[in-house]
DNA sequence: CATATATGAATTGTATGCAAGACTAGAAAT
DNA sequence: ATTTCTAGTCTTGCATACAATTCATATATG
């Protein structure tokens, strides 16, 4: 499998690169000609990223890179929000010398990066203090997740930091989020993780999701209770 | 990629029902003769069974049943719990009509499979009774993440349950868990979510710890038993 | 002109064959 | 007796071939 591995490496770092767009065909005769292997072990690569949740593998119909609906991308981004949380409360529990050490580093680069405004630099090290963190909750299992979803939503948050300004912004609420988890405040390390990652989308998407479905606007949908 | 999908399913499948259990070698060839396909099929799904983290395929070593360490399998129900609690705070701020009915129905059917302590229907009906939390949340990719997780605990989950008075103590965890999020509490709901799979993470890893040493030949003594 | 249909091209799904690495068992050596 | 080496077998990884389905284009039909 060493072939398929380093070939299902590839694509992803390709597509994270941005240079497979979403909704672009990942066909299978040109990756393995332009890799030059065989279909086969394409195949194999393009089905564990299906599976990863990486691109969108139809039946019969070809693999695409995956288009979330905005509706979806909220969604993912909330979901991200709340692992990231997660991972600070623990941080902020669990925090070691090495842990906040690795932090430390992380945030220095981003400080340089930011300052020089290289927003290309700063979404690199941006990743690592968030990976900084995330080993920092001391479950690996719940760090590879983390990461895992952070690579899915890499295109979007490249996007989100190119406004200049957001640089600067994203770089102070990094230093309150440091400041939470060294503290030990568990609970705010969390709310300052989980509003860094969702900014003020929540309240947004609260409404979105708020307009399928009747909220629970008090009386009739807690009519219902105790028996 | 029709072939490929059911067999996916199906090799789950026996997974979650314990056909093969945790160090199991799942053998291309023999998977292929039981199916009745070539070995190619069988490859694509296995890999999409390590890439979802169901099993461990090792290149050039075949596939086994994943067998989490002690620690990891702590770190997977910490895991869960967080992203369980994550759901109930969702759920607890955004439940509608709907979803509120179904956890009751779900909650009732719990009720029943307790009092009359069939411990194999209340692992049935509290999949459901999480599964309709999940959907609470009014976030289908959480959920979805939620209930992946689920199902790659399952195999432990189902052993934990078979305690007997654990059956009612889940049972009144979930009336307190139900409580909370029709009050609208965040902060409750989630904690009692939090501790209520925790609770069985801990339980569980003890048990493993009690046992641990022997490991790979103790699943491998098991693996005639099947019940 | 628009819609439906049919035919050919392109692409995916599965089977098979072969090469290469991993495992097993037995012999040799300490 | 234990360990190391080696030969043979077994399993996996990849390439190729073929079958099945979807897609595209052109033609026919109202």
């Amino acid at each position: 499998m060493s072939q398929a591995f380093r070939l299902k490496q590839s694509i992803e770092d390709a597509v994270i690169a941005g240079e497979f767009l979403p909704g672009d065909r990942l066909d299978e005769a040109s990756l393995a000609e332009r890799f030059g292997v065989s279909r086969t072990p394409i195949r194999e690569a393009l089905l564990q990223l299906g599976a990863e949740g990486f691109i969108d593998v139809r039946p019969r119909r070809g693999a695409i890179v995956s288009v979330p609906s905005p509706t979806r991308l909220f969604e993912m981004f909330e979901t991200m929000a709340e692992i990231e949380s997660a991972c600070g409360r623990l941080a902020a529990r669990r925090l070691t010398p090495d842990n906040d050490a690795a932090m430390e580093t992380a945030h220095r680069a981003c400080e340089i990066a930011a300052r020089e405004g290289d927003s290309e630099q700063y979404y690199a090290d941006n990743r690592n203090f968030h990976e900084a963190i995330y080993r920092a909750s001391r479950n690996s299992f719940l760090a590879d997740q983390a990461f895992a979803l952070h690579k899915r939503l890499s295109a979007y948050r490249r996007i989100q930091l190119r406004a200049r300004n957001r640089l600067l912004q994203s770089l102070q609420e990094h230093a309150g989020i440091l400041e939470a988890i060294r503290a030990g405040d568990e609970q705010l390390a969390a709310t300052r993780l989980h509003d860094h990652v969702l900014v003020q989308g929540e309240r947004f998407s609260d409404m979105v999701l708020g307009l399928a479905g009747d909220r629970r606007s008090d009386a009739s949908s807690r009519s219902g209770t105790t028996r």
